[in-house]
DNA sequence: CACTTCAGTTGACAATTGTAACCTCTGCGT
DNA sequence: ACGCAGAGGTTACAATTGTCAACTGAAGTG
């Protein structure tokens, strides 16, 4: 995925972008109103806006039925694996174990999550 | 550090930080444009910009000697242990496994990494 | 077929961000 | 003591982002 795709998906956007990801069909504005309008308590047309922005940038694909349906072009995988890359570059100077460094230093790892992780090293290679 | 102050480092302002990290002490005006203006390319005025809003947002404090010198209020590593739990949040659901997980299974880590990943996580409890 | 309703489009408007000019005042050099 | 460079403050202005209303056209309903 390129820098100018996903830099450019806004936090309003991420959101949408979150419920077409758990979605595991394109969905029509309807859905996405329904979904969007109760938990961030966003009007249609800000709703609207966000699909169309998000269209625009080539994140999210348009497929025409009787209505047009929305899907996603990258996928969260995709786009987190871009977010955290852009962050250990722009605050961590390219150098990932920095960031995990300090995420064990921090409070930000339970001891179970430790405990998981050093799992996770094992079986890594 | 409290949301308020740290979520509004822009990428800009972020690059004064930086500077006003790896010094020392406290920097004038000065030193700072020296040290920006080569490398961001930035007039002054824009560094005058960018230093005053970190000023307002209270993460840089000016001292008053002859001329103000200006040193990080926040430590980096208060901000980077910041940005990386609100990436968390806003992208693994406040899952900080999963940022780890994503991480180990994109091309974010050279071999060299993990080894020193598992090394950390041997000693680490 | 006329009516309602909502999708899609266009435009809007305030706040934030990136970038910078200008004006005033003051410490430094001569 | 005087002039000047540059610090600090004020203002500006375009692009981006968050939020939304209004208009237009098509699809379903009585």
């Amino acid at each position: 995925m390129s820098d100018n795709l996903a830099s450019k998906i806004t936090d309003s956007e991420l959101e949408v972008m979150k419920l077409l990801w758990r979605a595991k069909d394109a969905l029509p504005v309807t859905e996405i109103r329904e979904h969007l309008q109760g938990s961030k308590g966003w009007e249609p047309a800000t709703i609207k806006t966000l699909i169309s922005r998000l269209v625009s940038k080539g994140v999210v694909r348009q497929e025409k039925r009787n209505v047009y349906y929305y899907s996603p072009v990258i996928t969260e995988k995709e786009y987190s694996s871009w977010a955290t890359k852009d962050l250990i570059t722009r605050i961590y100077n390219g150098n990932a174990r920095d960031l995990i460094a300090s995420l064990v230093h921090s409070d930000g790892l339970s001891q179970d999550d430790i405990a998981e992780l050093r799992e996770m090293f094992k079986v890594e290679e």
